[in-house]
DNA sequence: CACATTATGTTATAACATATCAATATCTAA
DNA sequence: TTAGATATTGATATGTTATAACATAATGTG
């Protein structure tokens, strides 16, 4: 129930200090971290895979929220634009963010493509990479994407092929 | 009208050649470039932007071919699983290829995000550089996508911000 | 030609996302 | 403390992207 990522660990405390870092720096930057947004975060904290905007939709309707997308999806934004939470483009769906993200480097996320669950590595950031292109060209670099689709450990044992 | 990524170039000997490419490879490899493909690969050529699915089945229907999604969605996957073109998954959309792939290099797509405008740069595979923690974590990569996003130079020169 | 395979056509619907406007809660300054 | 501004939530409607499922047509192969 309580998927973990590719590994085992204390899911609970996991759950409970990213909860934690975000009240208090909601707190610190005068965000206000409101009861959607927040039972958002945790619905996306539960597990360490990505979920959909309608998953969590779901979710809320039946703790009593409302059940117009625009619910989920302000909720969701809003974390994204905090960085509480990531959006991976591939899936269209979300996950809570598990790393704090120093200037130099840039979220990677590793995704299972069978189970969908996902890891955020650090990568070192992509100017470092194809920055001299970029330059070259003359583009300004404003956010970058880095996924990567693959087979998680766990998915690789049961893998068919 | 013939947009052409952030560069001037001769963009109709851009496209001949593409489609001379996508021709002997197809002949190659007995691969049916039909003619709903070769026309959908044609307009994706027109320009070096990202194009909707929808976008493309209308100017197909215009043209006489079905009106339906699959129509493109098909055609389009045929194009995106034999590398003629990639998708790009923040736009939902899709660019002709312009690189041939070379084993140590993935694609990175720098994307406009005024002009929809894609740039198809060759990046240093991303084994390179998070290898080692996919590695650890046991994670088989399969795919990566790297996108950039930012603006271009010829909208820097327009750009409001 | 018969048969398998691949591609296209068609209908329907699933899945994801946003615009708009109204109502409510919260914040701020007089 | 209350008026006004701002931010959040609620609700309706609609827009956009994508696929499932099944029928028909074209193509390739023995």
């Amino acid at each position: 129930m309580t998927q973990t990522g590719f590994d085992s660990h204390d899911h609970s405390r996991c759950i409970h200090s990213a909860i934690d870092a975000a009240e208090a720096r909601c707190a610190e930057e005068k965000l206000r971290l409101t009861p959607v947004r927040k039972r958002v975060l945790e619905i996306l904290l539960e597990d360490h895979r990505a979920q959909g905007a309608y998953d969590i939709l779901a979710r809320l309707t039946e703790e009593g929220h409302g059940a117009q997308p625009p619910i989920a999806y302000r909720a969701l934004d809003f974390l994204v634009s905090h960085g509480f939470a990531h959006r991976i483009e591939q899936l269209n769906a979300y996950v809570a963010c598990t790393h704090a993200h120093s200037t130099d480097h840039a979220p990677a996320f590793l995704i299972c493509r069978a189970c969908s669950s996902v890891v955020e590595a650090g990568a070192q950031k992509v100017e470092a990479t194809i920055g001299t292109e970029a330059k070259r060209l003359g583009f300004q670099i404003e956010r970058t994407v880095l996924e990567i689709e693959g087979v998680c450990p766990r998915c690789i044992e049961t893998d068919s092929q």
